[in-house]
DNA sequence: AATTCGGGGGC
DNA sequence: GCCCCAGAATT
């Protein structure tokens, strides 16, 4: 840390805000949660953001929050409804964590989210960087923001060298950044310095002769812009293969399946399906066997329709696509039995929204 | 400290 | 292909 404070003393931090927040108010994009300064609101677009581009998440907010426009409203919604407006945008638990959020916000706190750190920081879903965005920009609080941006613009212009895919080198980042930040202007420097990342100061190639901080940039300085930040590469992910079976009765109904409450794709909808493993039995026969003693249904399985690829962060899905009809099943099965209308009313991933494709296309 | 959580876009 | 993205929770 000593070292960071060296870093620290070398630039003037009064004239790095300044030229920060100016360039910031300039040059801002207009984006719909800067419309106005409803807290709630910038914590839905900061939940959203996570992890998330802005432009993915321009058209999902505008959405989720006509739908659920106040902490009320989404505390009282029907979760399925909150899952399908967050179809598609992925890292579910985020809106499970963020509808349970506004609860407790609800319950605890009248519906007023809390300015405390202590107390709005605790909630679920809400980590160090969430809590010091939605505090600075909702309450002007100084407190830092620090994502993947601002890593990448304050490692460039420190010249921290520290591999940022380790868990404590935030520590350092959360520390220059608490010394750096405008007590007058926490919302705009914190911004700012995110919207450099995201307009400048990109990862590849910076913009470096466009910058407002260039005069402050020890990369810059020194020429090795390019080099930071430093970030040790992950394993690559592994891959699964699967069968999953498109199920429809005699009538045309539907037959999908909910998934479990935890881990991946928690309480998603999805067709039957399983992992399936080399061995003396066939794919369909897997099929056909998981289908009776999983779900006490007995369906004709047809040929392979075709192999649907999606790939995850961690992991890659090989998915062999079958077409099934039932003939006979138990009264009690986990499955539920819809319409196709009534199916656009559940939140599918998107690997089970290319099954459906597939299906759509060929029934043409 | 490392892994698990989605999905899309840039190059 | 690989990398990254307004990260948090769990192990």
């Amino acid at each position: 840390m000593e070292n960071i404070v060296d870093k620290l003393i070398a630039i003037n931090i009064e004239n790095f805000q300044t030229d920060l927040i100016n360039w910031y108010e300039r040059e801002k994009r207009s984006l719909p949660w800067r419309l106005d300064q409803d807290p709630y609101k910038i914590w839905v677009s900061e939940v959203m953001l996570q992890q998330t581009r802005v432009e993915t998440v321009i058209p999902y907010f505008e959405n989720f929050t006509k739908q659920f426009p106040t902490v009320q409203a989404l505390a009282e919604a029907d979760e399925e409804k909150v899952l399908k407006a967050w179809e598609g945008l992925g890292y579910y638990s985020r809106v499970r964590n963020l509808q349970s959020a506004v609860k407790e916000v609800a319950e605890k706190y009248g519906g007023t989210i809390p300015r405390s750190t202590e107390e709005f920081g605790s909630l679920k879903g809400v980590g160090p960087y969430t809590k010091g965005a939605v505090l600075s920009i909702a309450y002007q609080l100084p407190i830092p923001a620090v994502d993947g941006n601002v890593m990448r613009v304050v490692s460039r212009i420190l010249g921290i060298w520290d591999d940022i895919a380790k868990a404590k080198t935030r520590k350092i980042f959360d520390y220059a950044t608490e010394q750096m930040i405008s007590k007058e202007k926490p919302s705009e420097f914190n911004q700012g310095l995110m919207e450099l990342g995201a307009i400048i100061c990109t990862p590849k190639s910076p913009s470096c002769m466009l910058c407002p901080v260039q005069a402050h940039c020890n990369a810059f300085a020194g020429g090795y812009e390019r080099e930071l930040p430093v970030k040790s590469k992950k394993k690559k992910p592994a891959v699964k293969s699967l069968a999953a079976a498109v199920l429809k009765d005699e009538d045309g109904n539907y037959y999908i399946h909910k998934r479990p409450s935890s881990g991946l794709l928690a309480n998603l909808w999805e067709f039957a399906n399983l992992e399936t493993e080399k061995g003396n039995k066939t794919e369909r026969e897997q099929l056909t066997d998981f289908l009776k003693d999983g779900f006490g249904v007995e369906a004709d399985i047809g040929e392979i329709q075709g192999v649907v690829e999606h790939i995850f962060t961690h992991l890659v899905w090989n998915i062999s696509v079958y077409f099934g009809t039932i003939k006979h099943c138990r009264e009690d099965t986990s499955l539920r039995k819809v319409t196709r209308e009534e199916m656009e009313r559940y939140a599918f991933p998107v690997s089970h929204q290319k099954i459906r494709n597939m299906y759509e296309l060929d029934r043409r």
